[in-house]
DNA sequence: TCCGGTCGCTGATACGAATCAGGAGACGGT
DNA sequence: ACCGTCTCCTGATTCGTATCAGCGACCGGA
């Protein structure tokens, strides 16, 4: 850092320099200097004076005034970056920023609101930090409905990832259209032969495993067969479990996340039994890289979902009046076939 | 977003309700009212108040007051999140944001600066948008000697993750002890009885490989070996020129990278020459999961990098003085022994 | 009775940018 | 000489919060 340190430069000193009013600067830097009827010259003195002193508005001041700033925040309700969900976030940032570079917003990560547990949270210290920003974009499979409510509820313009219902508010958000995949996935097994379809899920579910479920079923009555649905307790799954599942007549298998799809391979794997040969099995989530089997599963179109939820915030920016929650949903492929096959015998 | 959009309350308001001052609002929301000497019994008034009308302080406005944003930018000069170097900027980022939440910073990425090429400036239009932030990181393999030697001539805050010498300009960066650690491989096969050891490098080199460059003939020099350096060009290395590197009798070789070292690989597999049977070998970066030879390499501490960036950043924001640039060099380890033995013979 | 000293607050001001009402000066018409 | 109009700009005010100087009331001591 070479030189003495100026204080940063105000629309004061640039007016000053440029030999004009505070009020003429903020005209020519808001592009209003034609209506307000500033002629070239003086405009041209004035970016002259811009560009010497290096002059870059306030955001603070700007978003007081009730400006946006081109700052677009992102806030996840856990770490951005952690080292176990390489893959999760870096996907939706990946699209986050492509959005953000094509409409020259910058982004804004809040890592301020963290908490001792790790947790992080709208609402710090009766502050809401989000207000940087000229809105946000939150991800999370976490959440904390009652801090989306009040964020709604105070109008503050913020675009969820994944489908987020919270009772007494209307929240716009961009989620991938898991009902109609599981539908689909449901069709093709039946279209195979497949009569008796089972979907193993969790407990404690959340929207995004609702979706899931409201597909399989659609599914299922669709092709009329029946709903075999077994909620599990990951912890709690043993040979006894998967001999009464099997019992029932199976030939193919939904899973609802890698855990899932993890523990029952190798209850599987242990039987002797070989997927698609016995079993054919597809699991409803994006499978990491290691650490799951290699099964036929979905392909979650991250990438897209954080361009679409930039895009969509950025239409919600635009339009001053208080819009209605927009919602989207984006097609989820399935990605490949590997454990797909016809039912056994 | 719901319902009527109702004015957010601010200090006034909840001041009419608990019946004071505006100013004594902020004294008991900033925990200033046990040293305003405000009784007990006040500061419940207010704190229902606030908890009644759901006040939250307005961010924007309490920055303006302070003089900083709490905000601390993230610069690069190629886009933050590309899918073929995932862990190149993952790894400083995981390190930045962990010590940005240490210190209740938000990090503001800076995407608003790519041109139409893709690659991103500092200086757009002659503004320089990283005034937005309190002060900046600045990461990258490339680099545009002029745009860093403004930025530091307007005194404006940064560091730079990796080692930058720009003349006429003295800048604060962090980096890798590269010089250091290869002074250490070459010791180390020297122990192991290395006598020519040899080191492959590129023809456009920037610091980065100077450092390593320096430390190879710390190394030799100290164990009095002789220097061996080839400076190739990838897209002229054959057979032929492997037969007159490995005609000077190498036993140990240094790679430059790993796009040098799957090169070598490939050349010394189709010769039947095996790693480390007939040669040792490091490789002097972080070797990706794919796409590489697995050979000991470098772990380069990318993320204590980024951690170490945000730290010395905040310090110069904290003096108001212009503090002299300030340089850390973190240590580099060896990872693993795989490719390294005796030498042949 | 008057002085000095807390206590418990309040009023005024500053931060930087946006906005609006208005004003000085030039010029043309009568 | 006077009015109206147009051009080009300025002063004053606003946003919501933090901070500081200071003020009235009350109390104890002389």
């Amino acid at each position: 850092m070479a030189g003495v340190r100026r204080r940063v430069p105000r629309q004061a000193d640039v007016a000053r320099l440029a030999g004009v009013s505070q009020a003429t600067v903020s005209a020519v830097i808001n592009g209003r200097a034609r209506e307000s009827g500033i002629p070239e010259q003086t405009v041209r003195r004035v970016e002259d004076a811009v560009r010497q002193l290096g002059y870059v508005a306030n955001a603070a001041a700007r978003s007081l005034k009730g400006k946006g700033n081109r700052l677009i925040g992102v806030h996840s309700f856990e770490s951005m970056f952690p080292i176990d969900q390489l893959d999760f976030y870096h996907e939706f940032l990946t699209g986050i920023e492509q959005q953000a570079v094509a409409d020259g917003y910058d982004l804004v990560l809040f890592a301020s609101t963290e908490s001792a547990d790790g947790r992080r949270h709208i609402y710090r210290d009766g502050t809401n930090r989000l207000a940087l920003a000229d809105g946000s974009v939150l991800i999370g499979v976490e959440h904390n409905a009652s801090d989306l409510a009040r964020l709604a509820g105070e109008g503050y313009p913020f675009v969820h990832i994944g489908r987020r219902t919270v009772p007494g508010a209307d929240i716009s958000w961009v989620s991938a259209d898991y009902a109609t995949a599981t539908a689909d996935i449901v069709a093709r097994l039946a279209g195979l032969g497949h009569r008796r379809i089972g979907y193993i899920t969790c407990a404690d579910r959340v929207d995004v495993h609702l979706d899931k479920e409201a597909g399989y079923r659609t599914g299922c009555a669709a092709a009329g067969l029946p709903e075999l649905m077994y909620v599990i307790d990951p912890g709690h799954v043993d040979d006894a479990w998967l001999d009464a599942v099997l019992a029932t007549g199976l030939t193919a298998l939904l899973l609802e996340g890698a855990e899932i799809a993890t523990l029952v391979a190798a209850l599987l794997d242990a039987r002797g039994l070989t997927v698609p040969g016995d079993l054919s099995a597809v699991v409803l989530v994006n499978l990491p890289a290691v650490g799951a089997p290699r099964w036929s599963s979905l392909r979650i179109p991250r990438n897209e979902m954080g361009r679409v939820a930039v895009k969509l915030l950025i239409d919600l920016l635009a339009d001053p009046a208080p819009a209605p929650a927009r919602h989207v949903l984006l097609p989820c492929e399935q990605l490949d076939d590997i454990t797909i096959g016809p039912p056994k015998g």
